[in-house]
DNA sequence: ATCTATTTATAAAT
DNA sequence: TATTTATAAATAGAT
């Protein structure tokens, strides 16, 4: 037997995208949804979780599991995400008077305040029927919209704010250059690896005050500062 | 350090039966919930199946995933299990082999394609009902979560290049001045308002490259240039 | 949460 | 379809 002679292509990472092979996917759903129910039943054991798995081949076969009855989770589930149960109270609070506050009716605002916000979380749906779902999804996608847009703005102001301080520098940097160079020659600038660290203040020219960029994160690719 | 002194009884092979310890439980619940559903969704995308799994925990927490809609395939489900006589209803194209492939089927292929790529587009939607509506939006809220995702990728990926670029000018800035600094003082240097347009060529220091940075920018905390 | 030694899953070949 | 094997991915236990 010999060594390296050849270099094997084979068992090399896959992208997670259609496999376009048809006999190759084939194989692949066969062997990952073995995988899929197994790792599925032993979260059910080892965890104690009430699992139910359906899935369907392209060529439309059914293999499901469930770690109790397939119905009770579906209905469990139901129950859980809020729907089917439309209570007549879609607006409980119809009818209180905003002005005549005493403490009961404050703590009652306070509890209702709360409930709204955690329905703006996707919670305690329990309670809204159509017409309370579909308010409550206009409200919420107009706050995405509104986050969004006020991200961007921020991005937007960020980059350029960025862009001109970059300016200035070339600028400033340009300067420098060009005094140097109508300098008389007398000494010849050569660029210098290492930074003295300049302490001075009575120098014409301020020194940089990098006293704040220690702490400036330059995220996940960070300069290397020679 | 020692080798070989003592033997590690960590990380090893585990039995699949339920986890005594709360903590651990719940450590490997998440642990493994996060597996479980990062295999399932591989596995709808590669092999083009259609997948449903809900995972209620020990608390009765519930965490689902579905490929498409959870009620399409849970009612696909019903009907597929329920009856036997159902494969005409569910797949339109049961029986079709995927091999043999004429020009009919690839133009009418075709024409389905053109299709969804305008009802992608918000068009044509008169043919869908609940179902198909309601899969089509979270078609269509995917994308605009990648488009979102990419576009804020890309904004984080500018901001930390030009961050870069600003980081790589301060620190020839501070090298210019500080060259400038121990030079012997036959020239005053004064920050000139107005900048005289450097065309310089064979100065020692090479003049920083500036055709990009038209379209580039730098950080929040960004330094102060006086 | 983060780190790794190990186990487990699996892609490609057979 | 099953088996094999090199490699990638998941994860148990520790920190």
């Amino acid at each position: 037997m010999s060594f390296g002679l050849y270099f094997r292509m084979t068992r090399k990472r896959i992208q997670i995208k259609k496999i376009d092979n048809v006999a190759a996917r084939q194989v692949t759903f066969s062997k990952r949804r073995r995988g899929l129910f197994k790792k599925a039943h032993e979260l059910s054991v080892l965890c104690d979780a009430e699992i139910a798995l359906i899935v369907f081949s392209t060529t439309g076969k059914l293999f499901d599991y469930s770690s109790a009855s397939m119905e009770k989770v579906i209905e469990r589930r139901n129950q859980q995400s809020g729907k089917g149960i439309d209570r007549a109270v879609t607006s409980p609070y119809h009818g209180l008077q905003v002005g005549s506050r005493t403490c009961v009716m404050l703590s009652k605002e306070m509890a209702e305040k709360a409930h709204q916000l955690r329905q703006l979380k996707g919670e305690e749906l329990q309670g809204l029927g159509y017409e309370g779902l579909n308010h409550l999804e206009k409200l919420v996608e107009g706050g995405l919209r509104r986050v969004t847009e006020t991200k961007d703005e921020r991005f937007f102001k960020e980059i350029s704010t960025l862009k001109m301080k970059g300016a200035e520098l070339v600028e400033e940097n340009q300067q420098l250059k060009q005094q140097m160079e109508n300098l008389p020659h007398m000494v010849h600038v050569q660029p210098s690896e290492s930074i003295a660290h300049a302490g001075s203040s009575e120098n014409p020219i301020q020194p940089y005050d990098n006293s704040q960029d220690i702490s400036l994160t330059l995220g996940r690719t960070w300069v290397r500062v020679r």
